[in-house]
RNA sequence: GGGCGGUUAGCUCAGUUGGUAGAGCGUCUCGUUGACGUCGAGAAGGUCAGAGGUUCGAAUCCUCUACCGCCCACCA
């Protein structure tokens, strides 16, 4: 007999559980290679800061995971890392100076590289804490970083394998630019923004055309009209002088499909260096430009965002400012038609919110179209053998509907630009040949100096070339997502062919936020089938956003924000996994409140209640008793078995199926609706056993644990077991422990209790009023009989009267169930009217289940097409009702 | 513009091969019964968005409509 606090407090308990796993060692997998492992690389968070629900719900599904398979016997492996975020962390830090008042440029490249990494160091130590606040069974001993000398290996060997491939070029193309970061973007790095803007319509030779930036006049080429446009049709291949604020000059009329006839005049304006559609339509019309001699490309945006030098007066302005001036100017010119207002979306850099500014930039690319991949006689693109692998099922997508998103992505999928002219990251291993001159000069300023980067003299290579010449670095710094692309296997030690690497690769899982699946998951399943030939995870199973009560996207602006760390300080860790995961579903978005974490805290006291009852009630001597199926005993014992046994059958169906919501939802009910409310409130009697009483207990927090691992393990310790709840064995189904008999039994005394209780309130009999009761049990009275002193306390009688059968007793309510009778003498305590009103509303309701099943009974198609065991049960449950019905008419008063 | 998804109890959502609907929270009534008031007992509450179709039978499958949401593309 052990006796607890009345109320569990997870603060006091917490981390020393976590200290007590993490020191034990139960987060290491023993390799096994009898065995197959179950891997998970956690998405490593940005080394930018702190956990947010997003973070706190892949952390929950993935230690669920992580603990149900480690429970199995598998050898289970759970990575942590951090990504280095080149973007995100470099602005983050270069917010932080600004407020000294310092910019990367007075620090220079070097110092400011060591900030970055003093912040990240910090940030760091953050995460791991709430890392492990979480509970998350991860194997520290492995936990990796994106800029590791390891990983940095890895990445800059695959770089040169696809150099090697001719798979990565080095080219001028058209570019989503960021003046602000001065860096490119790549394409799904873009995010959208409506704005509220004008449409300038410009006088522009023969023509009237509409725009919204009016100061990329500047760097027209051309005019492109529909060619099926009769207006302007004739007009095609042909030069015009435009009148413009700078004087005159030459544009070609071109034909283009993509040009809309009914927008505007029909007739676009094309600035092939400052617009994706225009470059497009350039390079699809080369022909038309080379042959009235006109160069398409005409670049006037710098990488500030600053107008060029070939801009005249304007040189110098940023394009807000050229494009006010040049309006005003073009108005004394008489040039501007008419201006109108007009919102359309504006593209915004994704990490800092500055609008977006394409222009020709030399960057590194990787084709994606290229046949690389050897398979068989054919060789394939990473696109198309990105595609293939998911549409083989060799990887599985969770929920399946994402299927087509990835395959419609895939299939779009430019050339990616990896290139960054971020100073954070992994250095792209390339060097550039140059006399000792130009190197001097490039070296004063490499910013401004990367055209003497020559492309034709360039080696790629890990280590710096070692010979008599000079060699320039490449200044950039590769895309974050290349080194996350290689997480499942770089994390593992690759190149390196470490045992690691052989034994857990490919990893089992890839579980992260849909809102991730190209950023990332994409880029992994490119990366790693390229690079290994082997898919990176077998299944991704992808969750929903956090939302707020009322559906909204959680915010700092709008203050709806609920931070874990916070809950889990409220309220305990196991309270606010669980409200993450149940109610959920892969893929789905979730609404989460305060309010439903505290009803799962609630559930914890339950739990720790639960066992503080039933510690109390185990001996010293039945705690050492090992369960087996002949100790159960009364029906009540039989009962609580069988279920457990289809719960335990139930949730490993759930579990394998990753419906871990539904497996959590059953276990609570079966915990409290069924352990606590009735085999705990029945065991208060004279049947107690206490071993079954502790073996469903403990069974029950076995199948919890994965989900409240706390309370859990905790309550594992004070039922004095030696093993740690952690690295205890999943319960496995036991026919043996399969009651049906005596399950069902018990299912008709508590039907019985439940409709006397029921009867009592409806006629507003007080708890306090114990009445009396006579059953005609029919064959069941053995069982009535046994479960008497049960039935007395639960349904809150004086006196039991327990009878094969009888006559009517006159006065007495009648509760009817099945063939079996329960009357109770109550006449002196009921409100006649009110209870003659009841009953004939009941009868209806009776009455009309009664009408439906027999019209269903006597439809032909039904009798004929439905399956016997259907027909067989309607048959019974007519039968039934109306034996019913007929014995509640005695209850008319 | 292209694609995907949603619409079930007051709220948030389950509903697994089609067999007349479930949970949590909230609401109402009652209750200091030997673990728990972070509790217990009981109750009310739904034409499963609308219309049509397939079927003996539809929340579930098909078509259309309405409203909501997301992703992708981005038009000057």
């Amino acid at each position: 007999m052990i006796e607890i606090e009345k109320a569990y407090e997870a603060k006091k308990y917490e981390d020393k559980i976590y200290e007590k796993w993490e020191s034990s060692g139960a987060f290491k997998p023993k390799i096994d290679k009898k065995k197959k492992p179950f891997v998970i690389s956690m998405p490593p968070p940005n080394a930018t800061g702190v956990l947010h629900l997003g973070h706190a719900v892949m952390l929950a599904l993935e230690d669920i995971m992580i603990r149900y398979n480690r429970m199995q016997g598998t050898p289970t492996l759970w990575i942590p890392g951090t990504d280095h975020a080149s973007i995100a962390t470099q602005n983050k830090v270069e917010q932080l100076l600004a407020q000294k008042k310092i910019t990367k440029y007075d620090l220079g490249r070097e110092e400011f590289l060591k900030e970055v990494d003093k912040f990240v160091k910090n940030s760091q130590v953050n995460i791991r804490n709430q890392i492990r606040k979480m509970g998350s069974s991860c194997d520290w001993t492995r936990e990796r970083y994106t800029l590791d000398k390891g990983l940095t290996e890895a990445v800059q060997q695959v770089f040169v394998k696809m150099y090697k491939d001719d798979l990565i070029y080095r080219g001028s193309r058209i570019v989503n630019w960021c003046p602000r970061c001065e860096s490119t973007l790549a394409d799904d790095e873009v995010d959208y923004k409506e704005s509220g803007e004008k449409l300038y319509w410009i006088k522009y030779g023969p023509f009237t055309l509409a725009t919204t930036r009016p100061e990329t006049k500047l760097g027209d080429s051309a005019v492109a009209v529909n060619p099926k446009d009769k207006r302007y049709k004739d007009m095609i291949g042909k030069k015009y002088m435009i009148k413009g604020v700078l004087g005159d000059f030459e544009v070609v009329v071109i034909g283009d499909e993509s040009v809309d006839m009914e927008f505007g005049s029909g007739a676009v304006k094309v600035t092939p260096a400052h617009s994706f559609a225009d470059f497009e339509m350039a390079q699809r019309n080369k022909s038309a430009f080379k042959k009235a001699g006109i160069n398409p490309i005409k670049e006037i945006i710098d990488e500030k965002g600053r107008m060029k030098d070939n801009c005249g007066k304007y040189a110098g302005m940023t394009t807000k400012e050229c494009r006010r001036a040049i309006v005003e100017d073009m108005k004394e010119m008489g040039i501007i038609e008419k201006i109108e207002d007009y919102t359309h979306n504006l593209s915004i850099c994704y990490r800092c919110g500055y609008t977006i500014e394409p222009l020709i930039s030399k960057q590194w690319f990787v084709n994606v179209d290229k046949p690389v991949i050897k398979d068989g006689a054919k060789k394939k693109s990473i696109k198309e053998k990105s595609i293939e692998v998911v549409k083989k099922g060799e990887i599985e997508i969770i929920p399946e509907k994402f299927n087509k998103t990835y395959f419609n992505w895939m299939e779009n999928l430019h050339d990616w630009c990896i290139s960054r002219q971020i100073w954070f990251g992994h250095k792209i291993p390339v060097w550039y040949k140059m006399d000792e001159k130009s190197k001097k000069e490039y070296e004063k300023n490499p910013e401004k100096n990367r055209y003497l980067l020559n492309d034709k003299e360039a080696i790629c290579s890990i280590e710096k070339p070692d010979n008599k010449n000079h060699y320039v670095h490449d200044p950039d710094t590769l895309d974050t997502w290349f080194s996350s692309g290689l997480w499942t296997f770089s994390t593992l030690g690759w190149p390196d062919k470490t045992e690691d690497f052989k034994y857990f690769h490919p990893t089992s899982v890839l579980e992260t936020g849909y809102d991730i699946l190209f950023f990332w998951v994409a880029r992994m399943i490119i990366m790693t089938t390229y690079t290994l030939g082997e898919i990176p995870f077998k299944t991704v199973y992808l969750h929903g956003l956090i939302r707020d009560k009322n559906g909204k996207k959680m915010s700092k602006s709008a203050g709806n924000g609920i931070d874990p760390l916070e809950m889990i300080a409220k309220y305990g860790t196991d309270p606010v996994r669980l409200s993450l995961v149940i109610g959920g579903t892969p893929g789905n978005d979730m609404c989460l409140s305060e309010d439903k974490i505290e009803g799962y805290r609630n559930f914890i006291n339950k739990i720790w209640n639960a066992s503080r009852f039933a510690l109390m009630n185990v001996s010293e001597e039945d705690f050492k008793k090992k369960f087996n199926p002949s100790m159960a005993k009364s029906t009540a014992d039989k009962w609580i078995l069988t279920e457990l046994n289809s719960l335990v059958k139930a949730t490993n169906i759930d579990m394998e199926k990753y419906n871990f919501s539904e497996a959590g939802m059953r276990i609570y009910d079966f915990l409290w609706n069924k352990y606590c409310d009735w085999y705990l409130e029945i065991s208060k009697g004279d049947h107690k056993n206490p071993v079954v009483l502790l073996h469903v207990l403990k069974t029950t927090l076995k199948l919890l644990h994965p989900f409240i691992p706390f309370v859990t393990e905790k309550l594992w310790e004070l039922m004095e077991e030696k093993n740690m709840l952690i690295s205890e064995e999943w319960p496995k189904e036991d026919k043996k422990t399969i009651f049906k008999k005596e399950a069902k039994d018990l299912e008709e005394v508590r039907e019985i209790i439940s409709k006397i209780r029921s009867l009592r309130s409806e006629l507003k009999v007080e708890p306090a009023k114990k009445i009396n009761a006579i059953i005609y049990a029919g064959k069941q009275i053995k069982l009535f009989e046994e479960k008497r002193e049960v039935i007395i306390r639960m349904a809150r009688l004086e006196n039991l009267q327990i009878e094969e059968k009888g006559k009517k007793i006159e006065g007495a309510k009648l509760i009817t169930h099945g063939s079996m009778e329960v009357y109770l003498p109550l006449k002196d305590m009921i409100d006649t009217e009110k209870e003659t009103k009841r009953i004939k509303e009941e009868m209806a309701k009776k009455e009309n289940i009664i009408n439906s099943i027999s019209a269903k009974l006597s439809n032909e198609g039904f009798v004929k097409n439905a399956p016997k065991e259907l027909i067989a049960r309607e048959k019974e449950k007519l039968a039934e009702l109306k034996s019913e019905l007929a014995k509640m008419a005695q209850n008319m008063v």
